[in-house]
RNA sequence: GGGCGAUUAGCUCAGUUGGCUAGAGCGCCACGUUUACACCGUGGAUGUCGGGGGUUCGAGUCCCUCAUCGCCCACCA
């Protein structure tokens, strides 16, 4: 009647079959519906720079798993899709590929031909991130894709700019930014990271005004002597308290400044004690500028070389100049030392280019009130993060409260919206924009310029002939149109339904290193342009590391594509397995190998693989230690060469998930093969066996705990929740224990709607985890079966990633016959043991004896036909007066002994020394319990319940060993 | 320098509010093709729970301290 299903579960098939099938039914579509709950989760939005990896396959299993855990359960389930322009991120890759492919740079071609050269870039990778997310069986509402700088994008960040602009907390200011020379632009601190690089530090001196005397001080950038403003030292420096207030004559420039005292910028104990102050070149020397209201002198140009403030080094490049300052105070008489020194070096992150702090014109958001109300939205819980710790990072970076620099001097991105006039007057401009209220201007802080912000973009000759208006030619940081990302999807200023119905989101799922930069900017931005917060809650979960414990980045070449790892397991395998490390404690360490080409084997990663860049003629090669052959490997520093035999980088952690789905699929070929004319019926009570009770017993739990779980988004607990009971519970016993009774016709019926309706539960369970051999699966029990259930058959969902999520009853869960069935298992391992200690082969029938209460003794006798099922063994005897047949090995429960008869095959030595073993190790145990009891400070103080187990264990214990005892009275004697 | 986290079997990790005779997967050993599955079954071995103090009747779990590792923030004239 129906196909038989291959032994092994082929994903590739499935994953294809299923996922452009629930596409096309539109399974993924989410609309407002009065009659559901919405479930709410925005991506975070992957960057249009490259492929996904690791980190991106945990947040988006992760992701999926929740919306489809909520679909299932009747909530109208919007996942969110989108991507994010990024902007540095990618202009500088785009900058990068066409200096070395072509040899230009942005200045040759231009800002309009490099913008549409980066949405060139942007459409293809978009395309390739979004493809890959649908690999990976991400249940996205696509009609709903957003990119931060869509129409709608757009809009909603011109409205929230004017807005706070119009209210004043949008300002632009003189500020030190980390400046990137190569790409001329402010970088953002995160974007900076820090060399050591071997280096020098120069002592030089300044003769002091009008005396003899000179003061000392050492620098790392002689050039920056033409920007200094002042020499500071310490107030109560000895040395040099006379000085304070006089002024000292920096040599190349003939320029006086003062000697002031600043306790905080310089450490007596330090270097000569004595610090010159460039307010304008460092960040410590700008607050110290701030204090004493020194000048701001700025030397440097945007590219690096000196301006003309420089003097006669204008002109030169910054590191020309250092060298030339140098000499010039040598010559002058005025370098005291030269010290080689390790130096740490801020580079930016895009460039790899060395960062100069730089003053210059940006763009704030002052954050005193916004980040209080966001600080307020976790501290009274309406936003919780899970785990709860992470918040500590949220408050903390919140409180600092820092302006925002919202300007970046890049030609991708959100341009922003202002427009200057220098020359105009306030009644001008008035009389210009008297009915637009999408317009607004104020002076800047100088009062030089007409800063005029608008919502719309506005034409040079806006205000007649006569003035000219020039936009601000930057635009904004990245993080303030993805800040909007919860409410701009969805429609906003428009008020939408969408809007109304999905917003505030559920839950945010993303990684700690972003709680700050997104984060913490979208609660900031929805509780300012929605009145409420983004989202409930927030999941940070772990990152995955290599198998070294360090991040994986493309610049450590530690890198892993998860579509390889779909493409040798499956889907399904990578998403169990990365739910399985999706844990509340710590990160996860991901060892990986190469696979050879020729012979499978796989070949351990090292750090050695990991750093191999080619250096001229040919490519690393990885030699597999089992058949001896090299091959080329995939690398991020190399392509390897065509038709070259390639190891692939694999990971054996995944067989776990892959051996889990084809254990899943072979228990329901099982189910399946013996569904052969099944009748959907109702099932009666009086038809559950012992097995059926245990198995519904433990399913409810199951559910239960998973369900309780994926609430604390724990899922690696639900994970394991769920492999243990599918594999340990129902294939180790559940399935073992029904195939006597599908092959008993009068048993049939009844056992295969149990076995059937237990399947469908399991299979529903699982389908947020590995949904596609669920769905698989679920479309073969359709056609076998398509009314079932328990207890009542029921018409099963077309698919199964829209019937509902298991909630089996509570009342099925029964403690007191779990542990009944826990004493039959218990009675079955040790016969097992037996066998396999004995070498006793399965054909060979073994007879057991069982002394035992006559209670027990009646539950045993009732599942007899068991003993034989899954022991090969007769139980022939079971009540309290069994006696220990002549040359039987035994064995020793804690409420009933077995014996079983083995003459002729016991070794009764061995079986004296085995029981003399077990003897002794009862004895620790007991040693072990009677201490507790014999403290009087324990029973005294010790709840109840506590000691009341240690008495019954204990009694157990003895009880055990009394029997162990005898057998052993009976082998020796 | 400040904060957060980690350190448990050869490897990767679980271990809820202290009650533990410390678990899982992989790997290892032995046996096994019993018609769901060798991506399997059955049985087995493996730990001073990083070191040292303390609190407690009782510590893998709480506190202090040291060591090592990771991440975040700040800073390094």
């Amino acid at each position: 009647m129906t196909t038989e299903l291959p032994k092994q579960y082929e994903p590739q098939a499935a994953q294809q079959r299923w996922y452009s099938q629930w596409e096309q039914d539109g399974r993924f579509d989410a609309d407002p519906n009065p009659d559901k709950q919405p479930h709410t989760i925005m991506i975070p939005l992957p960057n249009v720079t490259g492929a996904l990896h690791m980190g991106h396959a945990l947040n988006g299993t992760l992701q999926d798993l929740i919306t489809r855990w909520r679909r299932m359960q009747g909530y109208e389930a919007l996942w969110q899709p989108g991507t994010d322009h990024a902007g540095i991120a990618t202009q500088s890759v785009v900058e990068r590929r066409m200096l070395e492919e072509e040899g230009l740079t942005r200045h040759d071609i231009g800002r309009e031909a490099l913008v549409e050269r980066i949405w060139k870039w942007k459409d293809e990778y978009e395309a390739r991130i979004l493809n890959q997310l649908r690999q990976m069986g991400a249940s996205c509402d696509w009609r709903r894709t957003r990119f931060t700088l869509d129409e709608v994008c757009s809009a909603a960040v011109r409205k929230t700019f004017f807005k706070l602009f119009s209210e004043g907390l949008i300002f632009r200011g003189k500020r030190l930014v980390n400046w990137d020379t190569f790409l001329q632009t402010a970088v953002a601190n995160d974007e900076v990271f820090h060399e050591t690089v071997p280096g020098h530090f120069w002592t030089f001196t300044y003769p002091v005004a009008g005396s003899d005397e000179k003061i000392a001080f050492s620098t790392t950038r002689p050039e920056t002597m033409l920007g200094d403003s002042a020499v500071a030292v310490h107030p109560d420096d000895e040395r040099y308290k006379h000085l304070i207030g006089t002024n000292v004559v920096i040599p190349l420039t003939g320029r006086e400044i003062p000697i002031i005292a600043d306790g905080q910028l310089v450490d007596k104990e330090l270097g000569t004690g004595a610090v010159k102050v460039t307010p304008a070149h460092d960040h410590n020397d700008y607050a110290c500028g701030q204090r004493h209201g020194l000048e701001l002198i700025n030397i440097l140009n945007a590219d690096g070389t000196i301006n003309e403030a420089g003097g006669p080094y204008a002109g030169m490049d910054r590191y020309d100049a250092r060298k030339k300052c140098i000499a010039d105070m040598e010559q002058l008489g005025h370098l005291v030392e030269i010290e080689d020194r390790e130096i740490e070096i801020a580079h930016s992150d895009r460039s790899k280019t060395p960062i100069e702090p730089y003053l210059s014109d940006q763009w704030f958001v002052a954050m005193q009130d916004l980040a209080q109300a966001a600080i307020d939205a976790v501290e009274d819980g309406r936003v919780r993060f899970f785990p709860a710790r992470y918040s500590k990072t949220y408050l903390d970076w919140l409180g600092e409260k820092r302006d925002w620099c919202i300007s970046r001097q890049l030609w991708w991105g959100h341009q922003i919206p202002i427009w200057y006039c220098d020359s105009c007057t306030e009644a001008e401009l008035q009389a210009a924009f008297a009915d637009r209220d999408d317009v607004a201007f104020r002076r800047d802080a100088e009062d030089t310029i007409w800063l005029i912000c608008s919502e719309t973009d506005l034409a040079e000759d806006a205000l007649g002939g006569d003035h000219k208006l020039t936009r601000d030619p930057d635009v904004l940081d990245t993080w303030f149109s993805s800040a909007l990302w919860p409410h701009e999807t969805l429609g906003w200023p428009e008020k939408t339904e969408s809007l109304d119905y999905f917003y505030p989101g559920s839950v945010l799922i993303t990684s700690r290193d972003i709680i700050t930069l997104w984060v913490a900017r979208m609660v900031i931005m929805g509780l300012y342009n929605m009145g409420d917060i983004p989202f409930a809650h927030v999941h940070i979960h772990p990152k995955i590391l290599d198998g070294f414990g360090q991040t994986m980045s493309k610049s450590k070449g530690n890198g892993v594509n998860p579509m390889d790892l779909i493409d040798k397991y499956g889907t399904d395998a990578l998403r169990f397995t990365i739910a399985s490390f999706a844990g509340e404690s710590q990160d996860v360490k991901l060892p990986v190998g190469y696979e050879c080409p020729h012979c499978g084997n796989v070949i351990p990663q090292t750090l050695k693989h990991q750093k191999a860049i080619p250096a001229g003629g040919d490519k690393p090669r990885v030699k597999c230690d089992k058949c001896k052959q090299e091959s080329q490997f995939s690398s991020a520093w190399f392509d390897p060469d065509p038709g070259e035999p390639v190891a692939r980088i694999v990971s054996e952690r995944f067989e776990y998930g892959r051996n889990f789905c084809n254990k899943l699929w072979n228990a329901a070929r099982f189910a399946i093969m013996n569904l052969e004319g099944y009748t959907p019926g109702e099932i009666s009570e009086s038809e559950l066996r012992l097995e059926d009770r245990w198995i519904l017993s433990r399913l409810s739990r199951t559910t239960r705990a998973v369900n309780e779980l994926l609430s604390e988004y724990k899922f690696d607990a639900a994970t394991r929740t769920l492999r243990d009971f599918v594999w340990n519970e129902f294939c180790d016993w559940y399935v073992e224990m029904v195939k006597p009774r599908l092959r008993d016709e009068a048993a049939q019926a009844s056992s295969q709607r149990i076995l059937v309706g237990v399947l469908d539960g399991i299979v529903r369970l699982l389908s947020p985890f590995t949904p596609f051999v669920t769905e698989e699966l679920w479309s073969r029990l359709n056609e076998i079966a398509p009314e079932r259930g328990l207890f009542e058959p029921q018409t099963a969902a077309d698919s199964c990633m829209i019937a509902p999520y298991p909630d089996f009853p509570a009342d099925w869960q029964n403690e007191g016959l779990e542990s009944e069935f826990a004493r039959l298992q218990e009675t079955i391992v040790a016969v097992r043991n037996l066998r396999a200690v004995y070498r006793i082969a399965n054909a060979v029938e073994l007879k057991l004896h069982i002394r035992c209460s006559a209670e027990v003794a009646a539950e045993l006798n009732d599942v007899a036909s068991q003993f034989e099922n899954l022991a090969k063994a007769e139980l022939v005897a079971a009540g309290p007066d069994v006696d220990s047949p002549p040359a039987s090995a035994s064995f020793s429960l804690t409420d009933a002994d077995g014996f079983v008869p083995l003459e002729g095959i016991v070794d009764l030595d061995a079986e004296l020394k085995r029981q003399q073993a077990e003897a002794e190790k009862i004895r620790g145990h007991i040693a072990g319990h009677e201490k507790k009891l014999s403290n009087q400070n324990f029973v005294d103080r010790a709840p109840p319940h506590v000691v009341e187990d240690v008495r019954e264990t204990l009694a157990g214990l003895k009880k055990q060993l009394e029997s162990v005892d005898e057998i052993i009275g009976q082998l020796s004697g």
